[in-house]
DNA sequence: TCAAAACGTCTAATTTTTAGACATCATGTC
DNA sequence: GACATGATGTCTAAAAATTAGACGTTTTGA
C-alpha cells in the first residue's frame, strides 16, 4: 500500500507521515502538488491525502479542487481524502461531488484519519470493481450487436470455437455438447475462416 | 415535475413553497417526514428538499440522514437536496456519501437553490440512466452465459429467429443476410422447437 | 503399468442444402 | 386501375454435408 501526502506545511507533513508510517508500506510526502501527475503515472499509489490550500493568496480551496479533479481524471485514480483547515460546507460538498472519497478538517484525530483512509480505499476499490464490471458487461452488449450482422456460418463457427475452448480442446466432449457428430466437428474446424460455398 | 419539501418550520415551508411554485408543476409540503414513504410510493416525485432536523432534542442531523437513506433505498428514488441551519462539514460529507445530490445551509439564496435543485435532478437522472444501462448490459452477459450450454442446433435456431425478427419477417432478405438458401431457411423454421435428429 | 478415453481416418448410407424454375400473392408507383 | 417489382410457397435434381460405425494409434489418468 502506497500513500501520497501533499501539504504545504512541513510540520503537518512530518506529523502526518508519522501517523501513516506502519499503516502503509510506503508513505511519500510532497510540499506541493506540482509533481502529482509524475508521481501518479507509475500507477502504484493507492491513496492521496491532499491539502486544499497551496496558494497562500487563495484560501477558498480552489487549488485543492483543481488537483482533485486532475487526480480523478484517470480511470485508475487512487482514493483521495481531502484535508483542510479552512473547510466550509459548500467546499466539502463540491469536493464530494467531484469524486473525493472523504473530506476532513484540521485538526485531525489520528485514529479517525487512518480509519477514513482505509474506508476511502475500500470505497475506491468498490467503484473501480463496479466500473470494470460495467465495461465487461458492455463488451457483451457489443458482441450481441455484432452477432446481428453475422452469417449463419459465422455464428456456427463462433459458437463451435467457444464450446471447444470451454471443453479445453477435447473435441469428443465438445461434439457431444454441441449435439453434432465428431466427424462434423472436425470438418467445421478444418474450414478456412471464410468459406463461401459454391 | 413534482417537488416534495419537508421542513418542521412552517414559515420556512411557506417561504420555500413560494420559491418553487412556478418552477415545479407540483409542490407538496410536509411538516414532518413520517408520511414520506407513502408520498414516494406513487413514484411521481422528481425531487425532495429535506430539512435535516425534526426532533428538537437532536440537532446533529441524524434524523435527516435516516430519512435520506430511507428515500435513497429505492432504485427509482428521486433527487434529494438536504437543507439545514446547523450543518457542519462532517454532516455534509456523510450526507453526500449516502447519496444526496446536494447539501445547502440556511439561510439560502432563492435562485441558487432553484439552480441546485435542477442540477440535482439532472444528476439523479444521469445516475439512473447509468444504472439502467448497467442492468441492460448485464442481461446480455447472462444471455452469453446461457449460450455456452446450447447445442449447435439451438444456436442456429436462436440466430435465425433474431435475424428473421430483424428483417421484419421478410424471409428472402433474412436468408440472404444469413448466407443460406431461402429453401433452407424454410426448412429450419418448419422444425419443431427441439428436434434431435435420429 | 494398464484401462479408458480421445484422436485421426475411412466408408457408405442418409439427410440437408443448393440453384433454378414456376405460379401465385402482396406492394407501391404511375 | 394497370403494372412492375419483389416475396412467397412449392417442386426437382444435383451437390454437399452429416451421420453411425469401424479401426488402429495416441493420450490420459488411476
Amino acid at each position: 500500500m502506497k500513500l501520497l501526502i501533499i501539504d504545504d506545511n512541513e510540520a503537518v507533513l512530518r506529523s502526518l507521515k508519522l501517523v501513516f508510517t506502519g499503516v502503509f508500506d510506503h508513505v511519500v510526502t510532497a510540499k506541493n502538488p506540482q509533481l502529482l501527475p509524475a508521481m501518479l503515472s507509475a500507477g502504484d499509489v493507492d491513496a492521496v491525502l491532499l491539502d486544499m490550500n497551496f496558494n497562500t493568496c487563495r484560501l477558498d480551496g480552489s487549488d485543492g479542487l483543481f488537483w482533485l479533479t486532475r487526480i480523478k481524471s484517470s480511470p485508475s485514480a487512487p482514493a483521495v481524502v481531502l484535508i483542510t483547515a479552512f473547510g466550509d460546507v459548500p467546499l466539502a460538498v463540491e469536493a464530494m461531488k467531484r469524486g473525493a472519497e472523504d473530506f476532513v478538517t484540521k485538526p485531525w484525530d489520528n485514529d479517525d484519519l487512518i480509519d477514513k483512509l482505509n474506508r476511502a480505499m475500500e470505497k475506491c476499490r468498490m467503484k473501480k470493481a463496479e466500473q470494470s464490471a460495467v465495461s465487461e458487461a458492455n463488451l457483451y452488449r457489443e458482441r450481441a450487436d455484432e452477432r446481428k450482422n453475422m452469417t449463419l456460418e459465422e455464428i456456427k463457427a463462433d459458437h463451435i470455437n467457444n464450446v471447444v475452448k470451454e471443453c479445453g480442446g477435447n473435441l469428443t466432449l465438445a461434439a457431444s455438447r454441441l449435439g453434432i457428430n465428431r466427424q462434423t466437428l472436425y470438418n467445421q474446424m478444418k474450414k478456412p475462416p471464410h468459406t463461401h460455398m459454391k
